[in-house]
RNA sequence: GCCCCCGUAGCUCAAUGGACAGAGCACCAGCCUUCUAAGCUGUUGGUUGUGCGUUCGAAUCGCACCGGGGGUACCA
């Protein structure tokens, strides 16, 4: 949108500095911080700072130089006044044209609005990743809601995306899951919520590990026969897994998740130890069996000091890690797709071992290895800097706290529209619950800790996922009510109020707003930005009347809101989060 | 010891080198005969952990401290 004047003015300036000895390229503009007035300036101190002939302090030639820049700019076509001030210069644009061709590009883009061109690169984003037979909480939330709304801001910026889990079905917490069940739960079989059912199993198998006399003992010698291919043991544990896996989807359907690819530990455990002895025979890692584990001595191979440290690929027993399966599953991923990037969704806690991974790859000679990215996310925490534990019975299952907000938000629902039905209710209830527990796990930058409290995530007033979802209904409801508008021409020919251009001037940043959110991976700067559109739009509900009003007013308040919706909408759903229609 | 992250209003957080550091929650006072009050308006609240530096300009960049968290060879 206006292209060829923004050129043209910068051509402009470009001379005037050519022709004043000054260097060019020091004038950049941005939008005006003012709320309610519309168009871009241009702070002058770093031209006035490279002025060889300033006289005097640096402000007041900045002021001296957008004073007579002001001059020859002018008022160039498409802006309505110009000004010097403070060391700014200022032009503000005409509203009613800028404003009609936002609207009316918003409208005619739908939710495809703000999406970037395909840039033919295809992306991997591993996340999720959960322990089969144990349950999720609220801490593995924010690793999902992270990782999906990533996938989709990637995607609408223009990249291909594969969305990976990787599954971790062996180890010693399946292994006592299933000693336990076959102890004292032989034969029985999951109900309709099976999540729940294999949770609660696992926390018994997990008391009975730590509180039990002599379970343990029991468990290591199960854990034996499964080492040595006990057939009975193998089929116990693909059927188990199997309803942990589907106690997953369950939650995947209901948080809007899907995956494109599955990844299971157990695939890559073979590969792992064979590409184990690759090194070893490499010289690239040293064999201290049978008493010592097999090591990567990064530091030393590298010449660094204290950076690298020593990562550990195999146990000294022969027993396979956590990065014996990493290398092969990197390695796989690389393979079966033509990536041009892997993305890791992994807390921070694992910084040192992402880097480690990366390294030993590289020294190995894969040339991808530094197109590994670990996009680490700080953990979900309690009040006062607890951190959850499954032994100390303080973890927030995610479970609970679907079922508590969903039931928080029926409540609300029903007092505040008794005349839906009750599916529409329920429906609604659980759009906002969700958004709800969904919003402060996006909202806070990846690096600092969500304290998860109770209170705040069943609160639906204030920033907060209800709070723009109930913006977007207030909008469909206008329209609703309006009817058709097909073919009504949205011209903005009157006295264009403060709000409306305050909202229309955030519209008109979404597209730039995703792809900023892209290229950094962060979903918190869309988060604050729906929030930001929403209350653009409470503001000029509040001070507008669409449906009150006749003629090009009203077609053209329409169309802002018609426009609204569709950005309200798409952000939403870009952070994963639904938009009901009514509240 | 070494490495990483965090420190901004009573609390939870914004502000990605630019104009007076902004929101929400909480508190107090108002607004439903007006497109849904899950909303809006107003009041209160700050030596941006400390110090020094770089810069015309620093919450933001650098250095040194202080406080909190995490990691640091056979957990993941």
């Amino acid at each position: 949108m206006f292209e060829d004047v923004k050129n043209q003015i910068s051509q402009q300036i470009d001379q005037f500095c050519f022709q004043n000895d000054l260097p060019t390229g020091k004038v950049e503009f941005r939008s005006i911080p003012f709320s309610g007035e519309w168009g871009m300036a241009a702070p002058l101190f770093p031209l006035a700072a490279s002025d060889p002939n300033k006289t005097g302090p640096v402000p007041q030639h900045a002021q001296f130089l957008a004073e007579r820049i002001k001059d020859i700019v002018g008022l160039p076509a498409g802006f309505t006044r110009s000004e010097a001030v403070k060391g700014y210069l200022n032009l503000y644009f005409d509203t009613s044209l800028y404003a009609a061709s936002v609207v009316e590009k918003i409208n005619e883009s739908g939710h495809n609005f703000g999406n970037a061109l395909p840039t033919g690169q295809t992306v991997m984003v591993e996340y999720s990743n959960p322990n089969t037979h144990k349950p999720l909480h609220v801490g593995h939330l924010r690793n999902v809601i992270l990782g999906g709304s990533v996938c989709n801001i990637l995607e609408a910026s223009g990249k291909k995306v594969v969305r990976a889990n990787y599954i971790g079905d062996i180890g010693l917490h399946v292994i006592k899951w299933m000693c336990n069940y076959e102890m004292y739960h032989a034969g029985e079989r999951p109900g309709e919520d099976k999540m729940r059912w294999m949770a609660d199993l696992y926390s018994e198998a997990d008391r009975r590990f730590h509180e039990q006399e002599g379970f343990e003992e029991i468990v290591r010698a199960y854990f034996a026969r499964w080492d040595e291919g006990d057939e009975r043991i193998h089929d116990l544990w693909l059927q188990t897994r199997q309803w942990s896996m589907d106690g997953f989807a369950q939650v995947y359907e209901l948080l809007g998740e899907h995956f494109d690819r599955i990844y299971f530990e157990s695939d890559v455990e073979d590969s792992g130890k064979v590409l184990v002895d690759q090194l070893i025979q490499d010289g690239l890692a040293t064999d201290g069996r049978p008493e010592n584990p097999v090591i990567v001595d990064l530091d030393s191979l590298l010449g660094t000091k204290e950076e690298y440290r020593v990562a550990v690929v195999l146990r000294s027993d022969g027993t396979s890690l956590y990065a014996t399966k990493e290398l092969p599953l990197a390695i796989m991923k690389f393979d079966e797709y033509a990536l041009d990037e892997s993305i890791y969704v992994i807390d921070v806690r694992q910084s040192l071992h992402m880097k480690q991974m990366q390294k030993i790859l590289e020294l190995m000679g894969y040339p991808w290895a530094k197109n590994m990215h670990h996009l680490a996310y700080e953990i979900v925490n309690l009040p006062g800097n607890v951190i959850m534990s499954s032994r100390d019975g303080t973890v927030v299952l995610l479970d609970d706290l679907v079922r508590e907000a969903t039931q928080r938000a029926l409540e609300v629902v029903r007092e505040k529209n008794p005349e839906l039905d009750e599916d529409t209710m329920m429906d609604v209830a659980q759009k906002v619950a969700l958004g709800a527990i969904k919003y402060p796990m996006i909202s806070r930058e990846n690096t600092k800790i969500v304290t998860f409290d109770w209170d705040s995530a069943l609160d639906f007033n204030g920033q907060s996922a209800p709070y723009v979802q109930y913006a977007n209904v207030r909008a469909n409801s206008i329209l609703r009510k309006a009817g058709e508008l097909r073919g009504k021409a949205a011209r903005f020919n009157h006295a264009l109020e403060p709000s409306e251009v305050n909202l229309i001037e955030l519209l008109s940043k979404l597209p730039d707003e995703i792809s900023k959110s892209a290229r950094e991976y962060k979903p918190s700067s869309l988060a604050a930005f729906a929030y930001e559109l929403a209350k653009a739009f409470n503001d000029f509900y509040n001070q507008c009347q669409v449906l009150k009003v006749d003629g090009d007013l009203r077609d053209s308040r329409l169309a802002l809101v018609q426009a609204t919706k569709v950005c309200l909408e798409k952000t939403l759903n870009l952070l994963g989060i639904q938009a009901p229609q009514v509240m």
